[in-house]
DNA sequence: ACGCTGACTATTA
DNA sequence: CTAATAGCCAGCG
């Protein structure tokens, strides 16, 4: 029997308005608890999407009309910042009592918090 | 149609 | 720990 790794596929359920995987993404980024923490995997994963950079670029859509997106609490798998040359996602973190050390997340094990899993 | 780029990830050295 | 590689797929010129 063969495990192959079937590649995950976008699934777009007919009769679902076309509402775009961005927007979808943002909803499930605001439904991240407050000083928890996914991953762009994660996130990936749960909406069905092949790959990760989708949801990083969802994140680069967020225009700042509408509800505000939390983008902080996407990390890397890794449990770090990416493109946060700022340091404007890291000062928001630690305001949500999340310790960093440099760009990488404190405990990122235990603030992981799984949109499949926990949700 | 084609090649490059990118808020990624996993693997290997 | 860092660096290099490969796989991934949508968007743009």
């Amino acid at each position: 029997m063969a495990k192959s790794k079937e590649r995950l596929i976008a699934v777009k359920p007919s009769g679902v308005k076309d509402e775009s995987v961005t927007h979808l993404i943002h909803d499930l980024v605001r439904q991240i608890p407050r000083g928890r923490v996914t991953t762009y995997g994660a996130i990936a994963k749960v909406l069905g999407l092949a790959n990760p950079r989708m949801v990083g670029k969802a994140m680069s859509q967020i225009d700042g009309k509408g509800k505000p997106v939390p983008a902080q609490r996407v990390v890397t798998s890794s449990g770090r910042l990416s493109h946060d040359t700022s340091h404007h996602r890291h000062t928001l973190l630690e305001k949500e009592g999340i310790l960093l050390n440099g760009d990488k997340i404190v405990d990122f094990k235990k603030l992981f918090w799984d949109p499949g899993r926990e949700l």
